[in-house]
Order: C-alpha cells, then structure tokens, then sequence
DNA sequence: GTGTCGAATTAGGCTAACCTACAAATCATG
DNA sequence: CATGATTTGTAGGTTAGCCTAATTCGACAC
C-alpha cells in the first residue's frame, strides 16, 4: 500500500507551486516568475527560490531568465492534487450538502491531507464523478483531464449561442452572482449583444433577459452550443 | 460565521502540542516536560521552547521545572481537535467503509484542517454520535467528554467480570490483534487468571477461552460491567 | 550597437520549529 | 543534609519559507 507516495516528500508549499504552475499554463508553455509569484501572492525571489529546490528533485523545469514549466514527473503530482481538490469539491456539495461558493477553502485544504485511500473511497462513494460542482473535469488517475474552454464569455460576438462549460471557483461571492443569474454549467446562452467598451454582455438565459458585466464574463468558460447540450 | 476560530491562529505543531498535554493528564495534574516530549517525539530543549510560546499566549501554564498544563482556553482547543479526530474516525468508517484500524492516522491529518462547518455537517450526517469506533467518547460541543475509565484489562483480578468501554487507537497492528480476539468497545469479559509475573491474563470472551498478553490488555480500558451492558 | 527599462536573480535577514551540547535545578537517598 | 543522578532549561546552530534591497540580464527602441 504505496498510500502518501511522491506527494508525501513535499511540504504543502512545494505543492501549491507544483498546483499554480499547472493552473497556469498546464504545461504547454513555460510560466513566468512573475505570474507565479502574483498567482501564489509570494514575492519574485521567494519563487526563484522555491522553483530552484524544485527544479532539483526534478519537478520542474527552469530556463534562468525565462520561466519555468512543471516537469512530467511535476505534472503528476499538479494533478494528483488537482483531483483532490474537485473530487473533495463535489464530495463536500454531495454529501455533505455544501452550495457551492462553499467549498473552494474547505477543498483546498483537504487536498493536501487526504491519502490514496480517502480519494478512492470517495471516488467510488460518488460514482466515479468525471466532474466538479463547477464543471471543471476530475483528472483520473492515469491523469487525463479535459480541457478547460479557452473561449469565456466576454469574447463572444452578438447573436452566438454557447453553452457554459465550467466557471472559476476561487471567488465565493461571485459565484453567488453567477448563480443568480442561472451561468450554471451546462446553461444554453443566447448572446444578444456582446459586450463593447467594457460594457456589461447581454444575454437570454432560459428565456429571461440578463446583463452579464465583465467581471463575470471572464469567469465562465463556453463552448459550442451543441458540445454539451445534445 | 467565525469558523476556524481559535485554532486557525495556532501552527499544526501548536496544536499537537496541546492535544498532546490534553491526553496526557487531561488538565488535573501538571505534566512533566520530559513525557511530553516523548510523546511527541521531540527533545526536552524544543518542548521548552514552545510551552513558552503557549504559555505567552495563554493557552498553557508553565511551572519552572514542575511542569505544565492546559489553560480552561487551551483545553478548549485541545477538545475541539479531540472531537475532530474522533468524528473523522466515525465517518471514515460508517460512511468511507474504513476498518477500525485504518482510521488514525489519516484523523490525524484531518483533525487539523476541517472547518467548523465540515465539522458540524459531519455531526449531523453521522446522527450526533457520542462515541469513537474504540469506544472512546467525541467532546460535545460545550466541551463536555465521558472520561476514559481509569482500570485496563491489565488491572483486573482473578474472577472479575468486567466489559470494555474502550481500546487504544494509536497501533493499527495492536487494533488487528484486539479484533481478533474480540476485544471490542461493549464485549464482556470474565477474567478467568490474572497475568502474574507478565504472564498473559487468561478470559473468557463470549465462551471462547483467550489469551491476552500484556502489551494488548494495556491498551484495553475496561469499566463494571453492569455500566454499560445494561 | 548601445541605452534604457522591466523582469529575474542574488544577497542578506527574519521567524518557526526543530536540534545538540552544556548548565542549573530538583530529587532521592545514604 | 550533602551529593550524585535525573530532569529541566539555556545557548547556539540548522533548515524551510518567507521578506526587502540591490544587482544583473535581456529585449526593444533608436
């Protein structure tokens, strides 16, 4: 029983690194220390550093001046987590009858403690869940994730008809927001007038007129309408 | 919605330290330096160190080279990581199928991060439960705890009928052992010889003759039987 | 090809939590 | 009631993870 096995070597902090920089660009593209440090809200040295015993056990991958990007074997471990956090996200509304502006703390810091049992026990306990309460996938355990959209909300152009596929999860209060206005995933949207000079975006939702501003837009990730909703 | 009150302000080693002296002595008596940081592995000059810590912000009192032990505020947040502990156990095993010997250390780790709110649904999930899978009791939330009786099957004379209330957790291997025997919180046991000279004690449990060594009934906290099996 | 500006790194410092080596206080006991 | 054994506490050192200030790099304009 090979319970706490590569994750278990790293402290907490390691591991939010290893998290951001897979949040950040997955791993096409290297990350810059700068958006690192502002994502972690860490200052630039600190992450030099940090990267540099990264880098070390071979986690990450570091071109001095240009950024750095996880490694495969750094990867596994950005996703172990990552499968943490949504699955102890989905267990926390489902079982434990969470809304879901609730759970984002609470999962965060389950996703460093819980072992290799916990997570399949839940796992199984759910159903096997390929999704969060915020519609981003469950990477599975061979670590195949579904992508997140790169398309959100506010770059869509007047009269398309998309579908919400995810939303971001970190912002409680904005979540309340979302909600209120039915950007749910799996929710059919009608663009009625996109929005320019930052100006909120109109749309149809479910019928009803509603005026989506910026702020929210750029948290709700879509697709094309027929993707999800067939 | 004050959720992790006290307890967020205190390090995870903070923590240990005070559900360590809880368990100790409880707070009747002052414990020494030394068994505390046998307990916690850790060297007599770092345990020092941090009851002064504590001791400055009111959670301890320390008594030169006497000892030290909880404040009423430190026995608060010692319980209150208590009954973390005890809950997670109870829902790893009524609700995530674990045995009774894969719950501790994994409690371990939860203890420290659940929120108030997990706490509470928790409870609730569970049917407000009193008592651990070993039998011993989760604090109310007032701070209330059934004490751990005081006599272990060690204790025991020639002839005496006693049932268990509760057995030690901390030994995953131990607890297999218990099991096997069937030594489990509410069993009654008649003690049939007393272990003399570290000789096993001889039961009888549910007609069955069996041996007990010693390392085992140590960890086997027994009450009159009428007490409980009532 | 050089100047300049922003981003990244190096240098040096701090705190928490541990450690070992040593000093001081208590206790146990003849 | 003195003295040696045991326990406790003090001094000083280490590592992880953060910080600010100073320096270095690299890219882009000219």
């Amino acid at each position: 029983m090979v319970d706490l096995d590569r994750r278990s070597s790293l402290t907490r902090s390691q591991q939010d690194y290893l998290k951001a920089l897979y949040q950040l660009h997955g791993d096409q593209r290297p990350v810059p220390t700068g958006d690192l440090a502002q994502r972690l809200s860490i200052s630039s040295p600190s992450v030099s550093e940090m990267v540099a015993k990264l880098s070390a056990q071979g986690l990450v991958e570091h071109d001095r001046y240009r950024g750095q990007q996880l490694t495969r074997e750094g990867r596994k471990v950005a996703l172990e987590l990552v499968r943490h956090h949504r699955l102890m996200e989905m267990f926390l509304v489902q079982v434990l009858g969470y809304s879901w502006d609730e759970v984002h703390d609470e999962a965060e810091r389950l996703e460093h403690v819980i072992s290799e049992r916990m997570e399949a026990r839940i796992f199984e306990l759910l159903g096997r869940p390929e999704l969060d309460p915020h519609g981003h996938a469950i990477p599975s355990l061979t670590g195949k994730v579904r992508p997140l959209s790169d398309r959100t909300l506010n770059d869509c152009r007047s009269g398309e008809k998309v579908a919400v596929q995810g939303v971001s999860d970190d912002d409680a209060a904005r979540l309340r927001e979302l909600q209120r206005r039915g950007l749910v995933p799996g929710t059919r949207i009608e663009v009625v007038r996109a929005g320019l000079y930052e100006a909120p975006i109109e749309c149809r939702i479910k019928g009803r007129r509603v005026s989506v501003p910026l702020g929210l837009a750029r948290a709700v990730f879509v697709e094309a309408e027929s993707d999800r909703t067939r």
